[in-house]
DNA sequence: GCCAGCAGTTTGTGATCACAAAACGGCACT
DNA sequence: AGTGCCGTTTTGTGATCACAAACTGCTGGC
């Protein structure tokens, strides 16, 4: 019982979720990995129920996999289903994009430039966790503009999918592609031109997943 | 305890939740209707702990809203939500079709034309959860063609988070405008041609709904 | 050397219970 | 008649336990 933060005002069970939840997005656990429930449970200091809901509610994102025998790892995806979900990617945000681009001010397009210059320097520190999870920030800065949660969250629930494959995908990657393509959305949101903003995000979205694939 | 189906061979939080997911899909269970822990699992002669189960991944999914204090219902859509679901079935929905089009074998699309007949009998019949599932199946035969199960994972979200409102759409549509608009999709099917397929989908998918948001 | 079988252990499932917070209902007071 | 208050009831949360199935590793036979 390593005592875990313990979240103040949460549940036990929804503290416990948001950890997993934020160590899968970003990476922190690889793929395939197994976890039991009793523990997580005693990790965090709880018993097996709510160990067991915020499992069942990850698996029911897609984060995680349950066996038929009810056994919980981290999904191991093959390469046809990286393809689907970077297809997912580059359909629904190039759309969040859209939609937040006529509410996007200046400030948080200065806000998303200061987000690409620390992306820099977390990856040329070697922080895996820390660029995703950046990274991610930068787009979810510009999608909650979008004024659409349902969107959003499928958006999300497809990062978490990718999640532990993402790792993988930071050990090959070694020159900062993301700077540049985070300056052309950047440019595309500044000129408010939506056609070069779409292409820029479905370019900086594919551009990682592509190279994780063979 | 009015002991349901029991499915045999799955576990009792399973049952319970294809169940429930089923109600709520099919447009079964009213816009903001409450449900109670101890109500499901007296109804299912279950405990309550395989209830929460059942109730959290649906809520996980959208199906549910729990109320900060824990309380479950389900959701009331405001308009700008059926927006942006219905955006959401016009994003994914033509593309799940166009990766299914070349798969789509002639077996298929006779089963599709049948099904459609089927649909025009049970709006005839004024059977509003028929309906619903039968026009559900309807898409869902062809999308599964696509061998994308995440993308079909993220529509059949979808079709969840509409669910409950989908009867209120029923009860202002009475002309089978369903029959026109799948008939379009078939005959895309049959000739092949992607861009009119998708611009079938688009419009079926986006036509029931439009009505409802006014 | 390899594989089948068996015992011990791990692990998920679901029931039950104690507890606290929220919702409800009635009552008195203004 | 409306409104604030308090006791009762309802309801979700989480801990604990018994149980069964799955997994592990070792052993003996081929």
């Amino acid at each position: 019982m390593t005592d875990r933060p313990q979240d103040p005002g949460l549940t036990a069970h929804e503290s416990l979720y948001r950890h997993l939840r934020a160590q899968i997005m970003h990476g922190q656990i690889e793929p395939g990995a197994s976890l039991t429930l009793r523990g997580l449970a005693e990790e965090f200091g709880v018993s097996m129920t709510p160990a067991r809901e915020a499992v069942r509610r990850l698996a029911a994102e897609g984060a995680l996999k349950l066996s038929p025998s009810g056994r919980v790892s981290t999904p191991a995806l093959a390469n046809d289903r990286i393809e689907e979900l970077a297809a997912l990617r580059s359909l629904l945000e190039p759309e969040l994009a859209s939609r937040a681009l006529p509410r996007a001010h200046s400030a948080l397009i200065d806000r998303m430039q200061d987000i690409t210059v620390q992306i820099d320097g977390l990856m040329r520190a070697g922080d895996a966790a820390g660029y995703i999870r950046t990274n991610l920030e930068f787009h979810r800065n510009l999608y909650l503009r979008a004024q659409a949660p349902a969107m959003l969250a499928l958006a999300e629930t497809v990062w978490l999918q990718l999640g532990p494959t993402m790792r993988a995908l930071y050990a090959r990657l070694r020159r900062p592609s993301a700077s540049e393509n985070h300056n052309k959305i950047i440019a595309a949101l500044r000129a408010g031109d939506e056609a070069s903003l779409r292409l820029a995000v479905r370019q900086d979205v594919t551009s990682g997943l592509r190279m994780l694939m063979r």
